[in-house]
DNA sequence: TTGAAAGCGCTAACAT
DNA sequence: ATGTTAGCGCTTTCAA
């Protein structure tokens, strides 16, 4: 490709006035301006950012790591991060980190090799410490959906207690007393939070979560479904169930139906995150909102804000789901 | 951020034996080499890819852009460059081309100035001849899902037209004689090559298609219903439908069951796609599988090859769909 | 208004 | 086995 030499050749000047009419910095006469322009037309030129990025010490660019950009709810997550770059004139680099640590780890790290001036990353596998090391190293990396102490400045996450609590609520509004928990049984903390602000509620009310009737399976509409078989060969009644998320609350609407339950009104079910899925399930889910491209914007922002050392009050580390309802909950008959 | 030659001066080495160790390309001596990973080690010394790619002239960078990231669509075309970017150790720039001609032309364009080694490209706004020209430019341009006879061997495209013969067949091979359409509306090929294909079928079999049966909406959920609903007014009878996509068969799949017609028993509905989507509403959708995460790895590895300059025989530049039989399509009762 | 030159961080000859 | 040095393509002083 036609470099910036080639282009001053062509048109006659230093590789200095060609750089001032390609960034508009200085002034440059009528009569040469016009000669690079030709020039560089004529060569197909263009400007190398990496060069670029080496000599001013920035990148122009995010980064964003998820586990897998497929999920929709990830897809939300780079979307808002996205976002915020394209706001900022800057470009998204996408590392994915695949369950394990060292992965998580390499995709940070190509991402600082990279220089990105602001890193977001969904990580549930690399530990606290390490995170913590790494963070000091880096000051531009946002977690996100994780709460560290030490960095809880670097941490923008999600109330899952004050979820499970909202979910519980909502469930006992609607007259509600037998219940179960279709759970995840990934080994991360937000299916224990998540319960945990659900059984709070339950039990201030006096009432129980039957053992039998929590169930974990994988946090997929497969593992939904295999939960809610197995809540149905429980022989204990319920009449609502808390799902860990959408995905989960809609395969098991489908068993339930298909063994002649009807959703709502034998049995109530409320999911959560609020992925467009739900809003396509027939009947339409209730559930808890995530706001997650918000969250995500928010990360971005932030993590810019620290590369820039221009520390800014009035970001929402923490966030609280909030109830969407729709057509799978309803008032116990 | 430390740079090689300060991990030079603290291991009290030359900048050329830090290189050797990072790069693992010449032997270096016990001593020295410890000496200098203690010294990158003390200083938290990263690599700055950027430097990296201008010297060796590889960004080690695939491209791709996307007009929303957000749509499982897209997301899944993403996924299979990611793919195919991981398995051969470079990274993914993703660039959003939305609703514009300028807007997918800057993204093509800033993806250049990173050089990027290999870019795919979902463009519809661009006009042909501009397409050409770029990719005149930048030979490892890729275009997915455009078919564009100057560069055929630059597009890996779906056979729309093909993919409405299909369903149209497979509606017929279920004895239904009365059909209508949802389509989209954009202002793209895809929805009339898709219906050019349905007709040639069914006009085969001398079977018509009442122009009142074919109804246009955006190709969302909502458009879907939108297109039902126009479709349950027209009082013209009709068993069978063939949707745009996923989304506008789902939608419509919930407003015919509102209106007391049962799917597939009283109407019969295939989609086109595959989406995640398809396999979670109930009933299950019949659609048209795209390959598209498979067409997306095609595509990034055929740009790879054109980037090397070592064109390759036996890609894949024109893909089937073909039909998933889900529960959304039944025998005409 | 223009050009010469230094240097961003790194790799890769070429010496030694 | 190790060091010296010349760039990669660009921006930015500093002079003219």
């Amino acid at each position: 490709m036609a470099t910036i030499k080639d282009v001053a050749k062509a048109a006659r000047v230093s590789i200095a006035t060609v750089s001032r009419v390609i960034n508009n910095t200085d002034k440059v006469g009528e009569v040469n301006r016009s000669r690079v322009i030709n020039a560089m037309n004529q060569l197909n030129y263009t400007p190398n950012a990496n060069a670029r990025a080496l000599v001013k010490q920035k990148s122009s660019t995010i980064g964003v790591v998820v586990p897998d950009i497929t999920d929709p709810f990830f897809a939300s997550l780079a979307n808002g991060v996205e976002e915020v770059a394209r706001a900022s004139k800057m470009q998204l680099l996408l590392s994915t980190g695949k369950q394990s640590e060292a992965s998580e780890l390499e995709a940070i790290n190509l991402l600082i090799e990279r220089r990105c001036e602001a890193i977001v990353a969904y990580s549930k596998l690399i530990p606290d410490d390490k995170l913590c090391l790494l963070s000091k190293k880096f000051p531009s990396l946002i977690l996100i959906d994780r709460y560290i102490a030490d960095i809880a400045d670097r941490c923008i996450w999600l109330d899952n207690i004050e979820g499970g609590r909202i979910a519980a609520r909502h469930l006992l509004s609607l007259n509600h007393q037998k219940l179960a928990v279709i759970n995840s049984n990934y080994k991360i903390d937000d299916p224990l939070l998540r319960l945990t602000g659900f059984k709070q509620v339950v039990e201030k009310q006096n009432l129980t979560l039957p053992k039998n009737l929590v169930v974990s399976y994988e946090p997929t509409l497969k593992g939904g479904e295999l939960a809610a078989q197995d809540l149905l060969e429980q022989k204990l009644s319920f009449t609502a169930v808390f799902a860990y998320n959408d995905a989960m609350a809609i395969g098991a609407i489908s068993v339930f139906e298909d063994n002649g339950y009807k959703v709502p009104s034998d049995i109530s079910i409320i999911g959560f995150d609020d992925v467009l899925l739900s809003q396509y399930s027939r009947p339409k889910l209730t559930t808890l909102h995530y706001p997650i491209n918000k969250m995500a914007t928010n990360a971005a922002k932030l993590a810019i804000t620290y590369n820039a050392e221009n520390i800014q009050q009035g970001f929402d580390f923490k966030n609280t789901p909030h109830l969407i309802k729709r057509d799978s909950t309803a008032l116990k008959r």
